[in-house]
DNA sequence: CATACAGACATAAAC
DNA sequence: TGTCTGTATG
């Protein structure tokens, strides 16, 4: 391998990057600025310069996608395979470490993850088990509170409840929800972190092990690290490790999943002479664009400081487009889009991004109507599909006769003539027995405390599991998985269905017999290829509605736009109280999460961009009026140019918020008070000076004309 | 046991 | 407003 093939293609800083000597690296590294590049080059560099052998680099992403690029490149530049090397998400690692040393983690050697919408009905099924009343113990915030102490690293002893009652009562949960898991031998996401930090923790010679090997980590979008994360990493670096890490604090939008921007100024200081390298110069967009997105993200405090350059041309300036309404927003889109086939783009270079999902389904119409295939991004998942993670809880159960969660789910799915009634007496067995649900229903058909006909159908229920496990027992992978799909009725359960969801669901467990036969096994795996292919199931949940359209317009929110580019970017629904999103605005670390998320919308273009808000907006069933996008107003006037001029609009359109005749006007949507009418809208606003007059639409009083200088109206 | 209806809920989402 | 979930019902 010859050197300047790593070294030629890159820029000075990329080189400096790439090049740098044995110590703790931290690159900053710009929207667009060639940050995978030079993550894939450096390894390049360490494996042909350096001499290390690929077994010492561990390389570390969010998601699967990045670590599966991540391979590709090295692949296509080093020529070798990759499939050796120790690659993954911070999860998969984890999940490799904790199958080797299952044991010394304290961990049954079969054990099972559960992904969030298990971990849910987990929580669900406990709630019921202590009896707590589902309305003041919403599932959905014990998860949420359970997923934040294990971002934090923390196990139940260790939370503090803050002398707060109800969070003590949250802490208990959590400590029986652990055991939950712990007795079925599932882990949940979090959890599986946890356990790779406690074993590293707690058993010192596996950590030197692995310190000893690992000379090299690296570790991707580093901003994205959460507490436990961050641990796990400083723990395997040792204080004489050289960790590698690349990542931009201006594109840090995952606060609210525990993510710590502060990593990235802790990683000075925990790894004592930081070489810091800043990739500032962006190859996507106009410089129109990066000035924008430099004006917006330069209100943000405490950054580490960036300012994206190009050499390339102003390109054209940013448009601006004031909607009557949401319609008129997407109708303003589709006529865009339909120009731009006619200059020859195709319609995957062009993305329409939201703020939120709900955003979507009047893009979807519109697209429809036109005629235009699109694509969404988000939804549902292949593995987490219902029918799949039916055939799975199957499977499961063949691994792990314990795993209550997958028990309770296909008990009596197909139906079998397990009622409510019957499940209710197992629970309740287990919980005296202290058992598995497994168990217990053994125990209590030879007890013979349930009606012959209950018993019966339980039977025939351990019959059919462990039918499948012996019937199986020879089977190659995907033979197992199509005999189960079979001999289990869900195939049949499906079929009967007569609808056409039916078929798509035997469509997609026949597809689960080729993701089964399409298994890329780990080379020095030790697990039987069923548990293996259970685990990818949950790990890698597969793609969401992916190639519904091969070529189609891209529809996703900004979050799931983090890491693409588009020639063709329309960012949508501008409005105050839907981006920033209402929940962010109030605090200061919201709001600033918000303006990031708009400078990943803004940094997606490479060509254009069209900004777009509409006046008023129906949400929820409810009509809204929203003032553009304070985000609008930090974009330098220069480099804005509004599509539309005041023509047919019978209000103001766009007007810049930051002067001090508008400080003092009243906006359109502003909530009111009147001494005599009541509370109110303000729908409509005209003439100026002493002369303005607004209408009001009042809860109670209707809608009036009122001269503001008269009226006295309090803003609310 | 499948279907209909009522009621809740609606920021973002990887593993 | 539209979608999803849980439950009541035939």
């Amino acid at each position: 391998m010859d050197v300047t093939t790593i070294v030629d293609p890159l820029n000075d800083a990329q080189r400096e990057a790439v090049t740098a000597p044995k110590r703790p690296t931290l690159v900053l590294a710009g929207a667009g600025s060639g940050k995978t590049r030079v993550l894939v080059h450096r390894i390049a560099w360490l494996i042909c310069v350096e001499g290390l052998s690929p077994q010492q680099l561990l390389a570390v992403t969010f998601t699967n996608k990045a670590a599966s690029e991540m391979r590709q490149r090295i692949e296509a530049l080093l020529g070798v395979p990759t499939r050796h090397f120790w690659i993954g998400t911070f999860h998969g690692l984890a999940h490799r470490l904790l199958r080797i040393h299952w044991h010394e983690a304290d961990l049954a050697e079969g054990f099972q993850i559960m992904d969030s919408e298990d971990q849910l009905r987990m929580i669900r099924r406990l709630l019921k088990r202590l009896e707590l009343d589902e309305n003041e113990w919403i599932p959905r915030e014990i998860q949420w509170f359970i997923n934040a102490q294990k971002d934090e690293g923390l196990r139940p002893d260790r939370v503090n409840d803050d002398g707060d009652l109800k969070r003590g009562q949250m802490i208990e949960f959590y400590k029986h929800y652990e055991k939950m898991c712990a007795d079925s031998s599932v882990v949940d996401f979090g959890e599986l972190l946890l356990r790779a930090l406690e074993l590293f923790k707690n058993k010192p010679d596996i950590l030197e092990q692995y310190r000893a090997r690992f000379h090299h980590l690296l570790v991707d979008e580093f901003q994205d690290t959460n507490t436990i994360q961050y641990q796990w990493l400083k723990l395997v670096a040792g204080t004489e490790g050289t960790p590698f890490v690349v990542g931009d604090d201006d594109q840090s939008i995952y606060r609210w999943r525990g993510a710590r921007v502060e990593n990235l100024h802790l990683f000075e200081k925990d790894f004592k002479g930081t070489h810091i390298v800043r990739l500032e110069q962006n190859y996507r967009s106009t410089a129109n664009i990066l000035n924008a997105a430099n004006a917006i993200i330069k209100n943000n405090s405490s950054r580490l400081g960036k300012k994206l350059w190009t050499e390339g041309d102003p390109g054209e300036p940013i448009m601006l487009y004031t909607a009557f309404n949401e319609r008129d927003e997407a109708e303003f889109v589709i006529n865009r889009i339909e120009d731009y086939f006619g200059q020859g783009y195709k319609r995957s270079e062009i993305a329409v991004l939201y703020r939120s999902n709900a955003q979507s389904r009047i893009f979807e119409e519109s697209l429809l109507a036109a005629g235009i295939p699109y694509r969404v991004y988000g939804g549902l998942r292949f593995f987490e599909r219902a029918e799949i993670k039916d055939a799975l809880a199957y499977l499961r159960l063949i691994a792990n006769r314990d795993d209550d969660p997958s028990f309770e789910r296909v008990v009596n799915k197909p139906s079998r003539g397990v009622g409510a009634r019957t499940i209710e007496a197992v629970r309740a067995h287990a919980v005296r027995q202290d058992s598995s649900l497994w168990r217990a229903t053994i125990a209590i058909i030879s007890d013979n405390e349930l009606p012959k006909r209950s018993s019966r159908a339980l039977s025939k229920f351990l019959q059919l599991v462990n039918g499948l496990d012996s019937d199986t027992g020879e089977m190659p992978l995907h033979d197992q998985v199509r005999y189960v799909t079979e001999a289990s009725g869900l195939i049949a359960h499906h079929g009967r269905d007569g609808q056409m969801s039916g078929e798509a669901r035997i469509e997609n467990l026949k597809e689960l017999v080729s993701a089964a036969l399409g298994l890329i096994r780990n080379d020095d795996s030790e697990l039987p290829p069923l548990a293996e292919f259970l685990s990818y199931a949950v790990l890698e949940s597969g793609e969401g509605q992916a190639e519904a359209d091969e070529d189609g317009v891209q529809l996703m929110t900004l979050h799931s736009a983090k890491g693409l580019e588009f020639p063709l970017v329309f960012l949508c629904g501008l409005e105050d109280g839907l981006f920033p999103h209402q929940r962010s605005i109030s605090d200061v670390g919201g709001l600033e999460e918000e303006r990031r998320l708009c400078y990943v919308g803004l940094t997606r273009a490479q060509k254009r961009v069209f900004l777009t808000y509409a006046e008023r907006r129906r949400l929820y069933g409810s009509e809204n009026f929203g003032l553009p996008s304070r985000f609008i107003d930090e974009i330098p006037q220069e480099l804005l140019e509004e599509v539309r001029p005041a023509l047919s609009v019978s209000r103001p359109i766009y007007r810049p918020k930051n002067t001090l005749e508008d400080a003092v006007a009243i906006d359109i949507g502003q909530r009111v008070r009147h001494h005599k009418f009541g509370d109110g809208v303000v729908l409509n606003c005209e003439g100026s000076g002493s002369h303005t007059r607004v209408q009001v639409n009042f809860e109670r009083a209707g809608t009036k004309w009122l001269v503001i200088t008269y009226a006295n109206l309090e803003l609310m």
